[in-house]
DNA sequence: GCATAATGCTTGCATATGCAAGGAATATGC
DNA sequence: GCATATTCCTTGCATATGCAAGCATTATGC
C-alpha cells in the first residue's frame, strides 16, 4: 500500500464517509431530511430555473431514475418541490423548486457549513483550504454535478 | 455560497461519490463484491490477527451492527471470512479473514489501484499528489476506521 | 453471591435502492 | 406518413440497510 494513488482513494473515501455520516444525523434530527434529498434540492437550486428532469436529476445523484422518482414523491406531497410536465415534450415531468424547499435547504445549508467547519477548522489553514479547494476543483469541473 | 468550507465540503463528498460509483461498477461485473464488502475486507486485512468483532467493524464502516451481520453471513458462506468466538467472552464473534478472503482482495486492490490512477492522473502532479495526502492525513488520523 | 445493568449479536419490520419490464410520448428511417 | 426505435417515467420484485426488540453473556454494585 505503498501506491499514492491508492492511499489518496482510501483516505477521499473515508473522510467523505466520515462527513456524510455526521451531516445525515444533524440533517435527520434538525431538518427531516436525508442527505440525498439535500442534494437533490441543491441541484436544483443550482438549475437554470431551478428545475431539472428526473433522468438529469438520476445521473447528477449517480443514482437511478426509480430512485429519483420514489425520492420526490415525498418531498412533492409536502410542497418542497413541484412537478412541471414540458410543453413540447409530454414525456420530460421536471421537478422544480419551490418557495418552500428554498427555504427548508437554506435552513439545511446552515447545518452544513457548520459541519463542514468542524471538519475542517484547527486542522487547515486557509492557504491549505484553498489549495485543497484548487486540487479538488479538478476533479470534479467539468462533470454536470457539480455544484460549485 | 462563498464559503470555503462549504465549498470544499461539497466537493470532497461530490468527487468521493463518483468514485465510489466508478468502483462499484467495476467490483460488482469483474469480483463480484461490493464496494462495502470490500472495505469491510480491507478494516480485515488491516487488524491484527486479520480479525475484529462485529461491532468493531460496524463502527468502522459507519452502518449499523444488523448491518455486519446481514454482509458477512454470505462472505462467510463462500469462505472470504471466518467466525471465531472469543474464549473470555462468550459474546464475542470475530470475523476472521482467510486466505481466500485475501486473495480476492488483492484482485480488488488492482481495480482499486487502476481507478485511483484514472481519477488523479493527469490531473495532479506528484507534488500536489503528497500535498494532497497530507491534508486528507489530518481528516482521517486518528479515526480507528482508517485504512492507511 | 445475586440482582441489575451493560454489551455483543441477531431478527422482525419498515424504508431505500437498483434492475428489468412496461406504458406513453417523441424521434428516426424510409 | 408509418413502422420502428428511442427516450422518459413508473412499477414489481429483489436486495440492502437502520431501528427497536430480544436473547445470551459478561460486568457492576452492594
Amino acid at each position: 500500500m505503498d501506491d499514492l494513488n491508492v492511499i489518496n482513494a482510501l483516505r477521499l473515501l473515508q473522510s467523505a464517509e466520515e462527513l456524510r455520516a455526521r451531516l445525515a444525523g444533524e440533517f435527520s434530527s434538525v431538518h427531516g431530511i436525508s442527505v440525498n434529498e439535500f442534494f437533490l434540492l441543491m441541484q436544483l437550486r443550482n438549475a437554470p430555473k431551478q428545475r431539472l428532469s428526473r433522468t438529469e436529476l438520476a445521473k447528477r445523484m449517480h443514482v437511478s431514475a426509480s430512485t429519483v422518482t420514489r425520492m420526490v414523491a415525498p418531498m412533492e406531497k409536502i410542497g418542497m418541490v413541484d412537478r412541471m410536465i414540458d410543453d413540447r415534450d409530454a414525456r420530460l415531468a421536471f421537478v422544480v423548486l419551490t418557495s418552500a424547499g428554498q427555504d427548508r435547504l437554506s435552513e439545511a445549508l446552515a447545518t452544513f457549513a457548520k459541519q463542514a467547519g468542524y471538519a475542517f477548522q484547527d486542522r487547515w489553514t486557509d492557504a491549505e483550504m484553498k489549495q485543497f479547494s484548487a486540487l479538488l476543483f479538478r476533479l470534479v469541473a467539468g462533470t454536470p454535478a457539480n455544484l460549485t
